[in-house]
DNA sequence: ATGGCCTGCAACGCAGGA
């Protein structure tokens, strides 16, 4: 089983790109972020006709994810537990015997901004939602934006971005607490290449000339770790015409 | 690098992204 996940900045914009890379790349899950769209705009006839069945949790304008899956979802959640948020940044479902959370945690702005603090909590609200799932459901991955460079090794110039937003020391401890809850990061379960990045701002070519961040994400449980055998980000996306500025990354699991 | 771009909404520039 392929894992997925794209920050896709407008799924209006970028239908054509997502059905065409999941037609290439066949993910039995993809979940998107960014989706922009309202739920009863969301393109699910498109998608179907591509063999996929959509789930859709969106607003108008900003934020929005959805879960694209080959076979039926069930149990679908579209809210953190006991978190009251007009943004919907969440979805999860089970799909072929493994629990898939999307999210698009928040960007938080600045380390001065109200935003920020609203990301922190959002952040430990999400922590404590995910030790509840793992107590159901111990074939969990958790797939998405999830806006935080865990290490400098994750940040082009981490110097230039020392202290900043996606890289601040509360935000890196926020993200170790996610996989204290009992979760792996997949991408660092293997050798990867030097400057591996999921987002380039669209200014300044940062693209070529290699100026990102690794901030998209898949943590998976440990019983799903165990079957993970390669996590890789695909760059050939952000070469396209109107790219979204974010890459997708997958996981690939044995016998899931 | 501290700007420069992209998207959506509804202006005739703004908010938000990261």
């Amino acid at each position: 089983m392929k894992l997925a996940t794209w920050n896709v900045n407008s799924l209006k914009v970028r239908l054509p790109q997502v059905l065409d890379w999941a037609g290439k790349h066949r993910p039995e899950v993809l979940c998107l972020q960014e989706t922009k769209l309202q739920n009863d705009q969301f393109p699910a006839v498109e998608i179907r006709a591509t063999g996929y069945e959509p789930l859709a949790n969106g607003q108008k304008t900003y934020n929005g994810v959805a879960i694209l899956a080959r076979s039926a979802a069930a149990d679908v959640v579209t809210a953190i537990p006991g978190f009251p948020d007009e943004q919907k940044r969440v979805l999860a479902a089970t799909v072929g015997g493994v629990r898939v959370i999307c999210a698009y945690v928040p960007n938080g702005e600045s380390v001065e901004s109200d935003k920020y603090q609203y990301k922190l909590r959002w952040l430990a609200a999400f922590r404590d939602w995910l030790k509840a799932e793992l107590v159901q459901h111990p074939r969990l991955a958790v797939l998405g934006d999830l806006n935080v460079a865990p290490e400098n090794r994750d940040v082009h110039d981490p110097a230039a971005w020392e202290g900043n937003v996606l890289v601040s020391v509360p935000e890196r401890n926020a993200f170790k607490e996610l996989l204290a809850a009992g979760l792996k990061d997949a991408f660092r379960l293997f050798e990867q290449p030097e400057r591996s990045f999921t987002w380039w701002d669209y200014r300044m070519n940062a693209f070529r000339r290699k100026m990102g961040l690794r901030i998209d994400h898949i943590l998976l449980s440990d019983e799903l770790t165990k079957a993970c055998i390669a996590c890789t980000i695909d760059i050939e996306p952000r070469r396209n015409e109107r790219p979204s500025d974010h890459a997708p990354v997958i996981a690939e699991l044995k016998d899931i």
